[in-house]
DNA sequence: TACCGTATTGTAAGCGCTTACATTGCAAAT
DNA sequence: ATTTGCAATGTAAGCGCTTACAATACGGTA
């Protein structure tokens, strides 16, 4: 059996094709380079010996790895799994790889990540939401890695950003809750500590009340990690003031809520209004559908894609991008009509 | 502002500490064979110029880079992110670092990751389920990289694996199925193609069946791909031939099913009982909440990710290891009362 | 006092690739 | 026939690190 021998490299492949490293390089990098005869000559050999670019030394030669690094803050659920995978898709469309790690939501883990990848040898990183330490972002500019903010859009940031408003967002669905004459309102929020995200739906929600003369402190909010257990928790915690609709910061805090109104008995959106932000495919697998705010997942992973490869490729500033979110209405919140 | 700067190597280290470069890689790597003093000394260098080793020239020197690669069919559902995470906890304890790919269930794209991340120094491979190529496993142990299969058990193979016997797991729901009185059976698998998780959870619905006296070729199958929509659309499909049991090869499959059968007007269980497989979140998310299989993720992503270091480190072949499913019995199948 | 073993550090040879620069060959221009 | 320009190829210098081996220093032993 052929085992154990080491892998072919370059230099094998130079030899048995009668040329010089250079252009075996060229074959694999620039054909375009290399008289037709010589190419077909070097490609049939790179097919007989299975050969294939050690890519660790490919890096340290050329210093550019054709590879972006993605930090999610999570895994666990579906939150970040359609935006990354157009993400994805587009890198892969020009010739670029992507790495993703997660942080569980830990600040400390995701520098540890940032580093990581770096040293690695990322072209250029994505990260999600603005919080972070800024000696983040002064390490990065140090080592001349790009990098590009998404899932947040923030007016005048130093790094890029392709998001939406996330606060604007779920003012307009706490708008559109209130003037369905809701009064009383409760808000299941994830931690908000490093998530500008989270931090700014709650923002949008005060935003509406004051707007419409509702003391903002009259509001209760739960913060709790994004599942839907915590969620259901979080349901019974905040129906202790009574509300008649809860708007949670995302579809599987609202899957968790929606649980435990059925759990007391209580009749969605008969009884209470319940909605979500996301619009996830769960939101349209819980009963009732969830009444959601959709966010832009695969346009913002194709643009954050493109904005990062150029640049890296031209070298430049990014340029933030702002997307639209809109508000879904389904059957998990309906207008108020006892008085 | 200090930009543009190259970053500082190792070298750069060693000549601001007066000592070699030789003594910097061993501060970094063995510290235990550096003098306290020197160590001291090299440590706050390190620290004060913000020093991180570039990981492919490690690579490249050390021929090993700690880094793991995965590749899973796909990140789109649940299906194997508690697995993964697991994977990579146990990973992060023993100091390796996780790189993950998806291939959308595409075998040809599963085959170039394998090679990027063999490429890319990966120490070791996990993969998901056996059905591949022989050529893969062939390069693989040319290469000399280890390869471990998870989500999946089969006797013997070449290739060691953690998993759970598909087979034999859903034979057992099937058989407590039939044993609540149920006859016309219905499967909606995901596509079995090149994928022996899917084809063995058939197979093991009819092994069901002919044990029980009833004729397999009487079981309606619909494969589709994993997704709530085209669950739907193949419970719609399959309800032609008016089962009274929908068994499904996957949760996110039964969430669909469970939709389609509410937009019939169908109650479940009353009117029809519907399975799922995998226990993710997601089964008790729906309602009524899955009856289901349950599939020990967290404990076959640990294993394997211990196991996988073990072949790496004691460089020998791997062990399989054989884990058990349960089924978990909820809301939605029930036994046959109508005659 | 001469010698040895051990602990610590240094020297330098790569690891497999890219790429600036040098060289070669040949058709077109003079 | 000589020169020029360009396309194709080769030469060789690194990229930043690890590690086998060599060198050194120092305490202990005979």
């Amino acid at each position: 059996m052929t085992q154990n021998e080491a892998p072919p490299t370059l230099d094998d492949v130079a030899r048995l094709a009668g040329v010089s490293t250079a252009t075996v390089s060229r074959c694999v990098n620039t054909p375009e380079k290399v008289s037709a005869p010589t190419l077909r000559r070097v490609e049939a050999v790179i097919e007989q010996t299975g050969y294939t670019p050690n890519f660790a030394a490919r890096v340290m030669a050329a210093k550019r790895s054709y590879t972006i690094g993605a930090i999610i803050p999570t895994m666990d659920n579906a939150i970040f799994a359609r935006g990354l995978q157009a993400f994805q898709e587009e890198l892969h469309e020009h010739g670029y790889t992507l790495l993703v790690s997660s942080s569980a939501y830990d600040p400390s883990a995701e520098a540890e990540q940032i580093r990581t990848l770096v040293a690695r040898g990322a072209d250029g990183l994505l990260l999600i939401g603005h919080d972070r330490d800024p000696a983040i972002y002064d390490y990065l500019s140090r080592q001349n890695v790009p990098a590009l903010v998404a899932w947040s859009y923030l007016g005048d940031t130093p790094t890029p950003s392709i998001g939406f408003d996330n606060r604007a967002a779920m003012r307009a669905l706490a708008e559109q809750v209130i003037d369905m004459g809701h009064r009383k309102i409760a808000m299941i929020s994830g931690i908000s500590a490093n998530n500008d995200r989270a931090r700014l739906r709650i923002d949008g929600v005060k935003d509406a009340m004051s707007a419409h003369g509702i003391s903002p402190d009259t509001l209760t909010v739960e913060e709790v990690p994004y599942d839907v257990s915590a969620g259901a928790k979080a349901f019974m915690a905040v129906m202790a003031n009574t509300p008649t609709v809860v708007l949670c910061g995302n579809d599987v805090l609202a899957a968790g809520a929606l649980r435990a109104a059925r759990s007391l008995g209580l009749t969605v959106p008969d009884d209470i209004s319940i909605t979500g932000f996301d619009d996830l495919e769960l939101a349209q697998v819980v009963f009732p559908k969830l009444t959601t705010v959709r966010v832009p997942h695969q346009q913002m992973g194709r643009l954050a894609a493109q904005e990062l490869i150029a640049m890296i490729t031209e070298k430049r500033a990014g340029n933030s991008t702002k997307l639209d979110a809109t508000i879904i209405h389904r059957g998990s919140a309906r207008p108020l009509n006892k008085w």
